[in-house]
DNA sequence: TCTGGGGTCCTAAGCCTC
DNA sequence: TCTGGAGGCTTAGGACCC
């Protein structure tokens, strides 16, 4: 018990606005932020909020978004926690892998997510790379989220890591909504022993920028009449929606900061963005956005795929066909899973220079068949008329999902009693009870390319 | 620097129907 | 019967997010 009250005190004084801070809200000095890490205008503008802020000043700031911190990283490190403190990356371990997740030490050696891992290598050789472990990944974020869920029940999960909540039918039970974060915030830390950011606000847009301010292990509050000093400032890929070519396409416009986007007339950002993410930007750099938290089962999902990169570039169509058939047969199996069928079949290929095609083919009936995918997937395979391309990977998808009971299945004449409908089923009972992959089409036994075999 | 995997959303062109 | 426009669907590709 000492040892858990000293742990969580430790960890509390840790964070940039640790439980002392929490309480005694604008405390944190502008140096401090920009100790932190932050930009140096940031975070004057974050320090200002802070300064300027009376008592609890979250009164109305019911949307939470809640992100874990380094979240691959830190639950692996739940079963070495010998390696606490040390730098940490977690990611593929084939040639071709990249960083899922890097533990803070590590991120300052210049490592993050998405990197190719001989870079992150290259960047931190004294790192430990842990190979990823994704069921521990989704029991740990299966008990955040009940945690979340336990608090509001209007949770919008979003990946593994992190959540928006909206807390406005909470606050007359569980108080103001910073007082939420933080009661979360401990009970993350001392049920799951990882810890978690949290951004307030009243939309979901600024939250989400809030806990990337907080990082790691705060809670930042960006009242509504905070929210456009706290915006603009900002550069433009801090809006959701700017990637690395739309902040190209805006510098070319001269515009580099959420500031300036927000002063450019919504024609022109239309005219160099397209209609939707031209108006949406112009509205999002004034911090109005209309979406609100939707529960995630309310979320329905459109679409299911499966792809792999090849350890080794292939050009035997032999090889290749065959991993359609695998990918085939993994998203037919999720379908099942998920009580879903759908009609468009898509097959990716990407080749040797990084090039990515899709084509797809809609079929009259929706399906749930690794049989009926794979026999649309190869079709397009073959009408593509490759020779001998050089592919880095392959991928089949699924679109236009819809629930299976919702759909009349159209029986044929020539179709036996008991067909390959039963023969899935049977093998999605066989995978339950020995583990997927325990009945295999006989072509995928043989070995793949570079040794990446099942 | 040499780029995974699972998704969503948007745009645009071509085709078809009304 | 022909024609043009609107609108929906399909297909392909791109950008973005976690």
């Amino acid at each position: 018990m000492g040892q858990e009250l000293a742990r969580r005190e430790e960890r509390t004084c840790r964070g940039k606005c640790g439980k002392g801070s929490r309480r005694g809200w604008g405390r944190v000095s502008r140096r401090q932020l920009e100790r932190a890490g932050l930009d140096p205008a940031v975070a004057a503008s974050v320090a200002g909020l802070r300064e300027h802020t009376p008592g609890d000043a979250s009164d109305g700031c019911t949307v939470l978004h809640v992100d874990m911190d380094a979240f691959y990283a830190s639950v692996s490190l739940l079963d070495r926690p010998d390696l606490r403190g040390k730098p940490v990356i977690v990611g593929g371990g084939s040639s071709r892998g990249v960083v899922l997740s890097a533990t803070y030490e590590a991120r300052r050696s210049g490592v993050h997510s998405a990197m190719s891992m001989s870079r992150a290598r290259r960047l931190c050789p004294g790192a430990v790379v842990l190979p990823p472990d994704p069921d521990r990944y989704a029991a740990v974020s299966a008990a955040v989220v009940a945690l979340l869920t336990s608090v509001t029940p209007v949770v919008e999960q979003l990946g593994m890591d992190e959540a928006f909540l909206d807390v406005s039918g909470a606050v007359r039970r569980s108080g103001t909504p910073l007082q939420i974060a933080t009661e979360l915030r401990d009970r993350v830390a001392d049920e799951q022993g990882i810890t978690c950011s949290v951004g307030l606000a009243t939309t979901k847009a600024v939250a989400k920028l809030a806990s990337g301010r907080a990082k790691p292990d705060g809670a930042l509050v960006v009242p509504a009449d905070q929210v456009v000093p706290f915006l603009h400032p900002l550069p433009t890929s801090a809006l959701w929606g700017v990637g690395e070519r739309t902040q190209e396409a805006l510098a070319r416009l001269g515009l580099h900061t959420v500031g300036q986007v927000a002063h450019t007339p919504s024609t022109t950002l239309r005219r160099a963005l397209g209609d939707a993410l031209g108006s949406s930007m112009h509205e999002l750099a004034w911090g109005r956005d209309p979406r609100p938290v939707v529960t995630s089962a309310a979320v329905a999902e459109k679409s299911a795929g499966a792809q792999e990169t090849f350890a080794v570039d292939v050009d035997d169509p032999e090889v290749v066909l065959r991993e359609v058939l695998r990918m085939s047969e993994r998203v037919a199996r999720h379908l099942r899973r998920d009580g879903h069928v759908g009609r468009t079949v898509v097959l990716v290929v990407r080749f040797a220079d990084f090039t990515t095609v899709t084509r797809s083919r809609t079929l009259r009936e929706a399906t749930d068949s690794g049989r009926d995918v794979y026999a649309a997937a190869a079709a397009l395979w073959a009408a593509m008329g490759l020779q001998r391309a050089r592919i880095r990977l392959v991928g089949v998808r699924v679109e236009g999902l819809v629930d299976a009971d919702r759909v009349p299945r159209q029986l044929r004449l020539d179709e036996p009693e008991r067909g390959w409908r039963e023969a899935d089923r049977a093998v999605d009972a066989a995978g339950r009870r020995f583990g997927s992959g325990a009945v295999t089409p006989a072509s995928l036994l043989l070995p793949r390319p570079g040794g990446k075999g099942r």
